[in-house]
RNA sequence: AGCGGGGUGGGGAAGUCAGGUUAUCCCGCGGGGCUCAUAACCCCGAGGUCGGUGGUUCAAAUCCACCCCCCGCUACCA
């Protein structure tokens, strides 16, 4: 019996761990924006906030490093696969550390560990029936000598005739096809035209499981309603059998002592859906030594597989159905979904150099800047979330700079100039001052709850709201005009900026832990109550709390803007 | 071709599932105020027949039907 996720709350179990994972980066190349605002970035923005809460949150990643890409690209370098995928590796936790992603631990799936599990799991649902084999026809490459993937084919589009198409659909006329019906087939690696040739392949029986998926689906109440219509539908148009093996030499070997099996092995995504576990597992090997029982921490945990909407089959059907047919491990509760990042209204291309490199675009700005601005403008949903650089500096100079960055600034400066950064003793709360803390803890409530339903960019705006009215209040009490210069609102600013810190530390981490120094909160009390979410909508800063001398938190960047949108005016 | 998502004042978005007083927010625009603050902040105002047509209802951006337009996805692309 499998065991259904879906029912767990993240508040429902508060003592067992939370598990967050990110769909892991494909280990052959750069990671770029698009990865960071679909996954990255709302799972770390998701899990900061957690550990806020004090819950225990295991976030956990890693490259996927097998299959014909990395081959083919290993081969080009002329470095064995391994080097490859070592070398991605070390580049991606560089650049994801860069943008302060902070991962429990960042894995591979070219580890003994993985290796392992998928080997286990692949013989469980072998002895329970569900794996058959069958014979299939595809490209073969004489030149290369290998078998190629539908993507490494090209040719002509059998419909519309349109030249130099992929072989499994065509963009001119939108029309998916099989890959044996291309016209002139080309490799594209070395251009000699492939032939089709019989390969035995291992299945598995995906469509045995059309009754559980959609139970599942149907169920589990944390999945977002549009993503779960459209794999529904799916299983209505009747699921196919899954090829799970490839015939090359570069991924996991199938465990069988068969002739069949020879020279080929697992696909990709049979082993990468099982990275999750493999690297929990070794996350409390390496923490809590050989006796812990993963599989029990696993099932009991709430676990959240944040995705981005290009792998919706393969979470919502394949990495499922695994787990349903190997019986031992939790589904996912949560599925978030997020859509693709355009840069100027047009799809990211690789080829075309219209794209954004994570690490590029961190040489220039400060990685809270992206922080803020994605996490602003990435719903949650499926759908695509454009990056325009005039839409960057405006929201950066007014909502972050010009609105948060202000009350911060204005308050702290003020509270040093004024009271030789001594948190003043308030005086008798008037009526603003009263519904001043309400809308404090008004704030904090909403949050809180857009926070605990993922929906990071409602929670940020709503944020910004909070901040607005900081900046009313502050503005109607005119603390520089009375003669005890405001003591309350002082009092009550200084706090509401605390407030605002905790609210939006898994927002913008960076900056946040400079204000935490010039609040005087040192690091030892970073995880006590003063930095926590069960004291967030408190008044913790006391009277006599000193300030030390505050800094600019944010800095204007037009004239980098300004370069950057040069550099990506009309290409064509 | 099928399926999914969307079309809301000049630009970008929220609201639509659970229909209801002057349709919300940011930018931009016009006017005013404040001077603590990174020309930042606060207030007031102009501007929308909520893609189209028809229907349900006392009442529709919101529900139903049909149509138009935009975007995305379609399993061996990881």
């Amino acid at each position: 019996m499998f065991l259904l996720g879906g029912e767990s709350k993240v508040d429902g179990n508060r003592n067992g761990y939370v598990i967050v994972t990110a769909a892991l980066p494909y280990a052959n190349g750069e990671i770029h924006l698009g990865h960071v605002t679909s996954t990255y970035l709302p799972a770390d923005i998701f899990s900061r906030y957690l550990k806020l809460k004090g819950r225990k949150v295991l976030y956990i990643s890693g490259t996927d490093d097998h299959g014909t890409p990395i081959l083919i690209q290993a081969e080009k370098e002329g470095i064995p696969p391994e080097e490859l995928v070592r070398k991605w590796l070390s580049r991606d936790i560089e650049d994801f550390s860069k943008l302060g992603i902070e991962f429990s631990i960042f894995y591979k799936t070219h580890s003994p560990e993985n290796i392992e599990l998928t080997q286990r799991f692949f013989e469980n649902i072998y002895k329970k029936g569900f794996i058959f084999k069958q014979e299939i026809e595809q490209w073969y490459c004489g030149n290369c000598k290998r078998f190629l993937p539908d993507r490494y084919v090209v040719g002509t589009c059998p419909f519309c005739g349109a030249e130099n198409q992929y072989s499994d659909g065509c963009e001119v006329c939108g029309r998916a096809f099989p890959s044996y019906m291309i016209k002139e087939p080309k490799c594209i690696v070395c251009g000699s035209t492939p032939f089709l040739k019989e390969s035995i392949h291992y299945f598995f029986k995906l469509s045995s499981f059309s009754d559980q998926l959609r139970g599942w689906l149907v169920s589990n109440s944390n999945l977002q309603p549009e993503v779960r219509n459209y794999v529904l539908k799916w299983i209505e148009d009747g699921l196919k059998d899954w090829d799970i093996t490839r015939d090359i030499s570069w991924g996991v070997p199938i465990p069988l002592n068969e002739k069949d099996a020879e020279g080929k092995v697992l696909y990709g995504w049979f082993d990468n859906h099982l990275g999750y576990i493999a690297f929990t597992y070794k996350y409390f090997r390496d923490h809590m030594g050989e006796e812990v029982d993963t599989r029990k921490i696993w099932n009991s945990s709430v676990i959240y597989h944040f995705i981005g909407k290009d792998i919706v089959y393969h979470h919502y059907l394949f990495l499922p159905a695994m787990r349903m047919a190997e019986g031992s491990f939790k589904l996912p509760d949560y599925l978030p979904t997020r859509g693709h990042l355009l840069l100027q209204n047009e799809k990211f291309s690789k080829s075309k150099g219209w794209y954004i490199s994570l690490r590029n675009f961190l040489e220039i700005f400060p990685p809270d800047y992206l922080r803020f601005y994605l996490a602003l403008t990435t719903p949650y949903s499926q759908k695509d979330v454009n990056f325009d650089w005039d839409d960057f500096q405006l929201k950066l100079n007014n909502e972050l700079i010009a609105n948060i960055g202000n009350f911060i600034h204005r308050v702290l400066t003020f509270t040093y100039s004024y009271f030789e950064g001594i948190v003043p003793e308030p005086s008798e709360m008037e009526e603003l001052d009263l519904k001043f803390v309400d809308d404090l803890k008004q704030a904090v409530r909403d949050v809180g709850e857009l926070m605990d339903e993922i929906k990071l960019d409602k929670a940020l705006k709503r944020i910004l709201d909070f901040s607005t009215s900081c900046n009313r209040y502050f503005q109607s009490s005119e603390p520089w005009g009375k003669r005890d210069k405001g003591k309350t609102c002082i009092y009550l600013s200084i706090n509401a900026v605390r407030t605002l810190s905790i609210l939006l530390w898994p927002f913008i981490p960076f900056t946040i832990e400079k204000l935490w120094n010039t609040l005087n909160i040192p690091k030892s009390f970073r995880n006590s109550s003063l930095i926590s979410w069960s004291s967030v909508s408190e008044l913790k800063i006391k009277p006599g709390h000193k300030i030390n001398k505050p800094s600019v938190l944010f800095k204007r960047m037009d004239k980098e803007i300004m370069e950057q949108k040069e550099k990506f005016k009309k290409k064509h």
